[in-house]
RNA sequence: CGGGGUGUAGCUCAGCUUGGUAGAGCGCUUGCUUCGGGAGCAAGAGGCCGCAGGUUCAAUUCCUGUCACCCCGACCA
């Protein structure tokens, strides 16, 4: 608070989005790379999605799903049967259209062997899949099917952001076939409550599930249901989705079975996925102007170790020390894994080391010198708190206490960005209300270029449900309804109750979210 | 895809208006001194100035094109 410094330039109120990326950079997460839109992710960002991988798949191995893999590429026939689902993703379509290189003039080369029918790399692969399981499904006795896949699409954006939005990401798409509607709806919401779970559980990110208005509907999807997370620029991101697909894909790709009266029927399916975008939204969430901030749970590391060794003299009782406590600690659990530690005896001085775990999220720093040796205690620096508030503590006891120390952290953290976006959530009754909440402070005007302003955040309100309403306000604010809630999520106090749109006056049912998103 | 901006050392940028093949800070390497805290001094390494054309005796500098990135829109996980 007094010192103004901080590991990060600009500050989250300075800019935000260039602070974004200064933290991706400074924490070692990722970076761009030669390849127009898509990104390198480096070995501690992908470390936290190989434990957003380890904590999802648990949760659908544990919902009763396999996982298989599907290829890259889709025949182009394939994307055009479901209407609607070619029409939202031909923009964005990667298209191999030859398998050769010849070489050319100047020492080029070119592209030679047209093929016959050109293949799009995935964008999202109910197509290629759909096409699967109606080869798999003949009888009712074969379903349902739960089918997830872990995998990278592409989706050639035009305006890119690291793990927000890259051409190139890596999800997992879950892909199912049931014999009713009512079973299709069920396992929809099945994995809704999944993802907001581990959003929550995991990422320590407080999210909405709610279903989203047509507008903004998958393509080919009867439902679109999803979670909804509040960043610290107050603007929603949607962390994940879960469609119930109808018989829209079963009809185009003729999914069948034979019910038990023998009777031929289409299936009713869903797909559901979430990406390296909730590496995004945690950062977003949790990260300070010193850089990351890691919840425990995806942590790439719980505990760095650092001994101070730069004196001769103590240097192999300091190591030894930190030998048996790094061995120790490996023995503690946390969150169904052994506490990882990142043992660091890099010859650099110990300010640029702290530094560098404090921006790169590491939740507990240990730093073990002479001092501590003699006293049998560990000097213990926490990321959910102030650079400078360490604290002496016995080895013993902070051994002891490490399962503990991280639960709390982890728990803090979601405390933390709950109590946020409860401070940044207020329910709106008039239209002059929720123009204001959401124009800038202090200036009236839009100043390109500039920083982004800070404003606004989720609005209750009340909707009459009407899509050219909803497109008036998008115009007037950049303001979109992010999703129409799940009652008994605590929202506000007459959640789900009826009441009166204040654009129209007329009946609405229900209070719905409304945000800038990214 | 529309509007604006920027491409010079690993990073952040200066130099270009008034053409003569390059600078700073940080980072990196080495040495000495420091050090329970993002050190000080010194010596080094590192760049065909985004790419391709054009004008010119000569282009980082002027012109044209192109590509990439950033910001604001539209589109989207």
């Amino acid at each position: 608070m007094s010192d103004a410094k901080t590991a990060i330039t600009p500050t989250r109120s300075e800019n935000y989005a260039e602070w974004y990326q200064q933290v991706v950079r400074a924490a070692d997460l990722a970076e761009t790379s030669p390849v127009r839109g898509c990104m390198v992710i480096k070995p501690w960002g992908y470390s936290i999605w190989e434990n957003v991988q380890r904590g999802l798949d648990g949760m659908f191995k544990a919902t009763g799903h396999k996982n298989a893999y599907f290829p890259l590429f889709i025949p182009l026939s394939f994307l055009e049967k479901e209407a609607e689902h070619v029409e939202g993703f031909a923009k964005e379509c990667a298209v191999v259209t030859h398998h050769r290189l010849e070489a050319g003039p100047g020492g080029k080369l070119v592209p030679a062997g047209e093929l016959e029918e050109p293949l799009v790399v995935r964008p999202t692969s109910e197509t290629i899949i759909g096409a699967t399981f109606a080869k798999w499904i003949q009888s009712h006795r074969d379903l349902p099917l739960l089918i997830n896949q872990w995998a990278n699409v592409v989706r050639w954006e035009m305006r890119t952001r690291l793990f927000l939005r890259t051409a190139e990401f890596l999800w997992q798409e879950g892909h199912t076939a049931h014999a009713t509607a009512e079973e299709a709806k069920a396992e929809t919401m099945r994995m809704l409550d999944v993802y907001a779970d581990f959003a929550e559980n995991w990422l320590a990110m407080p999210v909405i599930r709610g279903e989203k208005t047509a507008g903004e509907r998958f393509p080919g999807a009867v439902e679109t249901w999803c979670i909804e997370g509040m960043m610290q620029d107050r603007k929603a991101l949607q962390a994940g989705t879960s469609h119930f697909l109808g018989q829209n894909f079963a009809k185009a790709q003729e999914i069948q079975f034979q019910d038990d009266q023998g009777n031929r029927e289409f299936c009713w399916t869903t797909s559901w996925g979430v990406s390296t975008r909730l590496i995004g939204g945690t950062i977003m969430t949790h990260a300070d102007d010193d850089g990351m901030v890691c919840p425990p749970m995806v942590a790439p590391a719980h505990v760095v170790v650092q001994p101070v060794l730069h004196k001769p003299e103590s240097a192999a009782e300091v190591r030894e020390f930190c030998d048996r406590l790094v061995a120790d600690l490996r023995k503690k659990h946390y969150g169904g894994r052994a506490v990882e530690v990142e043992y660091d005896t890099r010859d650099i001085r110990g300010g640029d080391k702290t530094w560098q775990w404090v921006k790169r999220g590491a939740p507990v720093r240990v730093e073990v010198g002479p001092r501590d040796v003699a006293s049998g205690s560990v000097f213990v620096g926490r990321r959910d708190k102030g650079v400078k508030e360490k604290e002496s503590i016995p080895v013993g006891a902070f051994v002891e206490g490490i399962e503990r120390m991280l639960a709390e952290i982890q728990q803090g953290l979601f405390t933390r960005a709950k109590a946020f976006r409860t401070e940044h959530t207020r329910v709106i009754d008039s239209k002059d209300d929720f123009y204001d909440f959401f124009k800038s402070p202090g200036k009236g005007g839009e100043e390109d270029g500039a920083a982004t302003p800070i404003h606004g955040g989720f609005a209750m309100a009340h909707f009459n449900g009407d899509p050219a309403l909803e497109e008036r306000i998008k115009q007037d604010l950049a303001v979109t309804v992010r999703c129409i809630p799940l009652d008994g999520q605590g929202l506000c106090d007459d959640e789900g109750s009826p009441g009166t749109c204040p654009f129209t006056g007329e009946r609405s049912a229900k209070r719905v979210v409304w945000a800038k998103s990214y």
